[in-house]
DNA sequence: ACTACTCGCGAAACCGCTTTCACGGCTTCC
DNA sequence: GGAAGCCGTGAAAGCGGTTTCGCGAGTAGT
């Protein structure tokens, strides 16, 4: 570790002929310093290559340029290549405004872990959550005043900026369009019925089922995990139950694959005898066969979103909410 | 921002009755306090429920405690569960260790843009290299002492420490494997030959099929570049040269995917007339129809090996490129 | 008994940047 | 013409740890 020898302030200041004080006014921005002595400073950083030093700075100022991204769980980011883009998405507009990104893939159970720790005890800047399944820990940042941001729709009315996709909106585009197409009974396959998502997603299904002038069985309702497995489950369930059953709208696209496997196995076609409709449009909806049709959402933009948000309460700004719009994307399933 | 003032160094010092510089040497594992005091001290810690401002020590110590994952490109994260994965091992081993991971996605490029500022401006104790398509960088940072890690073996003979996946030998494996399902004419759809893990499994492909007692015809190589549409094509364009085609080594799932896709829109049946055997084990491989036989590589471990290397080299090791196995895991595609 | 070391520990310098404070020089207002 | 106000600027005091340096006491060597 030769770190050749870097320029400090005191190099700098000598060299335009200033002092420190200015040299700091000058690189943050500050306008009360007279133009010519601001360009002689400018004028010695290039000519040194004059890198600030970040750590140095956040020390004195108590300003890291660090944002956590918390995924609250070992699971998500392992099978589900959602979270990684959502990732690189505040990645990126972080980087954009001169922040950087601190992952930490961890359970955050208590209060008192090590990343609640590490949040608490000033090194970062802001958090942004992923996957919650407690309030408490935020609900405790909160109070101490670190800019947080969540993904996805937090249970209690917590009064937290978050980011999230129109689950009741995609949902109930899915449905009319399974309706539009002429399905008379459609199922659907939730998510974990205990995540904010699948409950939207489940209340547009029905709102859409119940302007078509009926109103959808119990049993046509089965809660998922979001997996594979699950998928082929509730779909082979729901055929046992309902022969008639023609369209099923899974929460996920996945769980569409489950679904389609399940359903060629007991000798119906898709989209023949049954329609599918997926949420997500992940790869995998493309690759499908036959090509599913799904909800698209716009996982960068929600990662985008989140980082946005993030940055308007650095800038002191009041965040609100953003949610961001579905897109029915058609192919051959339904 | 009210963090209720957290104690200092002199807090501690003042109520355990000894110097700032004896709280530090406790703190820091230093074996020449008198047990007595030290004992003192980690009371004093303990009741004040102190917890180290790692910024200040950073800037103290030269030590950030942070590691830079530089993933050179926008794509490969957004599209691929694989690197998502990776990240998720690295950071669980860092954590471990009580380093913190910084997440850069952005094209590295030259040698002057944000990232290579940020990683020479010794702000982050290491960098783990994900997708590196130029050697400039790693060998600037390299000779300024930053420890570093490549996942993937690179190109030219950096000495620099890396980990991979057994390319070579899951091909092989692969590849012995259609051999002894007894197919005689043995495609493969490689990824971007650019990338030394595509060559590698190319030569772990020729070298089975030189084993049998044949050589692979050229015609047989097709290069792809790991996307569905890839796999898609060069399957259908294999069939068309060699009607006789028994067998496809795809080098990662999704072309095994493609190809399964064009190989049943030509008529033909997986696996009764063409088997194919994939790469990875991704998630789609258990979703496939029929689910795709594979080369299960262990992508955690991949990441967590990745950690360790850095490590190690913190530490002041000596670092070992590490090589990890595969598997082949049979479905029903082959 | 006297010098020579070793050992544990505290004082203080230091890491590099930010920010407060006060000062000199000007303009403005009675 | 003198008091009051501004403005741009530098000196210096931090931010909260780490680390060097040297001191005093205790042990050993001759």
């Amino acid at each position: 570790m030769a770190p050749l020898a870097r320029p400090t302030y005191a190099v700098i200041a000598k060299t335009a002929g200033v002092s420190e004080a200015t040299v700091s006014r000058v690189l943050n921005g500050d306008e009360s310093v007279h133009p010519d002595r601001a360009q002689r400073v400018r004028d010695a950083v290039d000519d040194l290559g004059y890198k600030k030093n970040r750590v140095a700075s956040a020390l004195a100022s108590g300003r890291t340029g660090l944002i956590a991204v918390v995924i609250d769980d070992e699971l998500s980011v392992f099978s589900d290549p959602f979270w990684g883009t959502v990732t690189s998405g505040v990645s990126r507009v972080l980087q954009e405004n001169g922040l950087h990104t601190v992952l930490m893939v961890a359970p955050v159970g208590s209060l008192d872990g090590g990343v609640a720790h590490y949040l608490k005890s000033g090194e970062v800047d802001g958090a942004i959550f992923f996957v919650l399944h407690s309030d408490a820990l935020v609900n405790n940042l909160k109070k101490q005043g670190l800019p947080l941001v969540i993904t996805g729709t937090p249970h209690s009315n917590l009064d937290i900026p978050f980011v999230d996709t129109d689950n009741f909106g995609g949902a109930y585009a899915a449905t009319k369009h399974l309706m539009a197409k002429g399905c008379k009974r459609v199922g659907i396959i939730t998510g974990d019925i205990g995540t904010t998502a699948a409950k939207q997603r489940l209340d547009g299904y029905s709102q859409a089922y119940r302007e078509s002038g009926q109103v959808p069985a119990k049993s046509l309702v089965c809660e998922g995990d979001y997996s594979f497995e699950s998928g082929k489950k509730h779909a082979a369930a729901l055929l046992a139950k309902h022969p008639d059953l023609d369209g099923i709208f899974a929460s996920n696209d996945l769980m569409a694959m489950g679904a389609i496997t399940a359903l060629e196995q007991a000798g119906k076609s898709v989209p023949n005898d049954v329609r599918i409709v997926g949420f997500d449009d992940a790869l995998i909806a493309q690759t499908s066969r036959p090509p599913l049709t799904t909800i698209r959402q716009d996982v960068v933009a929600l990662g985008e979103a989140a980082g946005s948000l993030i940055i308007a309460q650095l800038h002191g700004q009041e965040p609100v909410p953003i949610i961001l719009p579905t897109q029915l994307i058609i192919r051959e399933s339904a």
